[in-house]
DNA sequence: ATTGTATTTAGATATTTCTCTAAATATCAT
DNA sequence: ATGATATTTAGAGAAATATCTAAATACAAT
């Protein structure tokens, strides 16, 4: 079920992390690794489930394999639901009207 | 982190179910309980993280205790990715949009 | 007060998940 | 081909999760 990949997906606060970073755009493993205190290899497992979920993608370049955002609908939707509940560092989401 | 326990509350399909059917309208726990082949006991446990999460909120009649959809943001977003990435498998109702 | 019904809590177990280290794979540069 | 760099895979241990049975709690009706 793509739904549960999904879902197992976001559970983990490491990965909304990842794709959070991946907002301001394309970034080599290496690089999205540095931003946390684990080792490449647990961060490669997470990169494994984002990728079973389709909220990434991957290409290769020289010997770096560079992780983008997968951005579709359901990406999308993943997005607008993370914004609104863990509030991102930088930008602030202002469309909270009603509640 | 707020954030966390929701995501944690959507992350298993007996949850996402739950919520799926509260759609329909509040529930006592009982009757929510026979949709599912698990325990009551089981269900309590899921009902917990929804409650902790935010997604429910509960209400005491008589002996029973109605479940009904925390209708907030969130909560509509969640309901939105929902429905966007896991197609109802029981189908439930089509008017429970506003309120 | 006692009994019955509805639900939750406690304790136990099996499975899953996260993380680590070590080894494997892929690419690049000599 | 050899060695260096980047990433993934394999295997293992610790922690979290889902489920069960049994016991506890809360209310209702006698």
């Amino acid at each position: 079920m793509i739904g549960q990949s999904l879902f197992k997906a976001l559970a983990d606060p490491t990965r909304r992390e990842i794709l959070r970073i991946l907002r301001a755009g394309s970034m080599p493993a290496g690089d999205i690794a540095e931003h946390f205190p684990m080792t490449k290899a647990s961060l490669s497992h997470h990169f494994s489930l984002l990728k079973q979920a389709e909220l990434v993608r991957t290409e290769r370049r020289g010997q770096q394999i560079v992780y983008s955002l997968n951005t579709t609908v359901m990406q999308d939707a993943a997005g607008v639901l993370m914004e609104l509940l863990d509030p991102p560092s930088t930008e602030v989401n202002h469309d909270a009207k009603n509640r």
